[in-house]
DNA sequence: GTTAGCACTCGTGCTTGTTGAGTGCTAACA
DNA sequence: TGTTAGCACTCAACAAGCACGAGTGCTAAC
């Protein structure tokens, strides 16, 4: 049995209806839908044709009839026609973006607020990974006796930090011309590329051996923990709670363990080809406490070479049309803002 | 009508048992427990006393009695005995703080998940006020045509950063120099007193007057915003949804809605006196969606001039005691991860 | 191929009855 | 005079029974 003209007006209606109300949708329901001109009997022949398909289910005899995973993949790949966002809300998202541009480590912030607030959905935001970074300034700080705080500027502003050990009675002047040699070697490198550099710089090495060799496992090993929890930022966490998909406290509180755990976010939301919008659905998405769930990510840009991810998590019969549009546009936006530091 | 000693005892062993289970207590409950010799028959007629005192709700007329936030006061205030932490617990929760040391900005994250497991309850850590910490480096980095990165580093290790404009033409070598300059002008002062530091320069202004200007604006206007998300840090946002009280969605979207909100944790973590360890009832602490949450608040220090807060928000019907021993035990080890960055 | 009609299914919400935990009161006891 | 046993009373929680109605599948007529 294949699927024809009718059936695909059908499925449709049945799925728009499922988003906005999420009630089982019977047939009277869709025959009195505009742009359907058929009898609740006809409806109930194909609907039962297209349950039979796989694509809609029954949560029981008497009830009406629920979209199936399978249903909301054939939805966002054929069915679904783009909505465009009013000018008006781009205009606001796009506003809220750039009043926070002063401080860099607030926008990735905001934008996953705005996110959340445009969608009323969940949103996730990975920054981009460390190693792909540009690193502009390398600094040394004391901080204690033989402690110094390393502090590294990449492009687009994102600062990390961490503690090394330095010598015994090195001094402020000394390890402000370090900085500045530092500085000078690694300009313009990506932070994975750092190893070589300083292979080089300890082959002839005037400057101290092991405070170089020091600084350079520190970066390994940020590089290598894949960073940290606050390279991945959640907004809107409890906008899930809306939703009767998620009124029970325990599937509730099963969600927003994922949540906080931030390694699997970071995988959960790694991205699989280079298309700008992936959608993966329910089970698509392996954990269980998000098989009612639906991730659409979209990526943005910082600089050439990195590209950092933003996402969306909300319950299968989320509005996937307007999810993908704010997406795309604050992929865009957040790329603007966060590539204007060269 | 005053208390007794064995209205006290009463009492007690009421709270005890409904920190337990959550359930109103019967008198027969109380009547079985060791260390109470009497009767159901005469646990009920102290019972009906301290009802009419205002120590006890009954829900409805044949279920147990509730302790009020009365009641919750007075066990706070006197009644409590204090428990010790295991060392072996002592000494978990140190090694999971100080395995984070490394990195500054994890600390205090750290410190949180290591609160909320250890209480079960949800955490929130507020970094010290902006103002009281002392500069120990500011370093200026071009990050975009007439663009520069400022990033001021201070005690504790902690990192601002803020995007500023420079004039046109003005290269990596020069901003070195300023940064050098204003290092060794603000250096020890607290961010403050920058205003004054900043005077006294544009006074004698051998550098750019409007770089300058301009810094001093970018601080200000952080110092003013009183902090940004960043400084407040929620630890196990989910665990309040483990208790019975939060089990209704409603309740626990709200409860999750004032966790988002920074500002208004910061202000509900302030705290009042100097007093080690400060404890807000229920409706002590204004908000409706905290009625049936306590928050139990400790500080810790950074540096000899700043503190921050930390705090544990759970039922009211929280373990006081063990809440009590972990804050005071954090606020100590906190205090010192923090302050051995002079 | 479409649709009206109808018997059938089954979750939801309401009522009713039962149970049991817990109370307050009274009277007897030490 | 303080304590306790006894007893009638209350009321939430649970279960059973019932009516309702939304929705289906099937059949037969158009």
């Amino acid at each position: 049995m294949q699927l024809d003209e009718r059936k695909y007006l059908i499925l449709q209606a049945i799925i728009d209806d499922y988003i906005m109300t999420a009630m089982p949708v019977g047939s009277r329901t869709i025959s009195r839908k505009s742009g359907v001109g058929y009898s609740p009997a006809t409806i109930r022949n194909e609907m039962s044709d297209l349950e039979e398909l796989g694509y809609l289910d029954q949560p029981h005899t008497s009830a009406g009839r629920v979209p199936s995973n399978k249903a909301y993949r054939l939805y966002v790949d054929h069915l679904m026609k783009t909505v465009k966002l009013t000018n008006d809300e781009r205009e606001r998202m796009h506003d809220h973006l750039v009043a926070k541009s002063k401080q860099v480590e607030g926008v990735i912030r905001s934008a996953a607020g705005v996110l959340s607030d445009a969608t009323k959905y969940t949103s996730v935001i990975v920054a981009p990974k460390l190693g792909t970074l540009r690193i502009k300034h390398v600094q040394l700080v004391p901080v204690a006796e033989r402690m110094a705080l390393m502090v590294i500027v990449t492009n687009a502003g994102i600062v990390k930090d961490a503690v090394i050990s330095i010598p015994e009675g090195m001094d402020a002047d000394e390890l402000y011309s370090i900085s500045r040699m530092l500085t000078e070697k690694l300009a313009d490198k990506p932070l994975e590329a750092v190893r070589q550099a300083f292979a080089e710089l300890l082959r002839n090495a005037e400057y101290n051996r092991r405070l170089l060799g020091d600084t350079l496992q520190v970066i390994e090993k940020r590089l290598e923990a894949g960073g940290d929890a606050s390279d991945v930022i959640v907004g809107g966490p409890a906008n899930m709670l809306e939703y009767p998909e998620y009124s029970d406290v325990n599937k509730a509180r099963n969600f927003l363990a994922v949540l906080e755990s931030k390694d699997t976010l970071r995988q959960l939301l790694s991205r699989d080809g280079g298309m700008e919008i992936s959608i993966r659905i329910g089970p698509e998405n392996q954990l269980p406490a998000l098989n009612d769930c639906s991730i659409v990510t979209a990526s943005y840009r910082v600089g050439d070479h990195s590209t950092g991810t933003l996402g969306i998590i909300g319950p299968t019969r989320m509005n996937y049309n307007r999810v993908i549009s704010v997406l795309e546009f604050m992929g865009r936006a957040l790329s603007d803002v966060l590539s204007q530091y060269k």
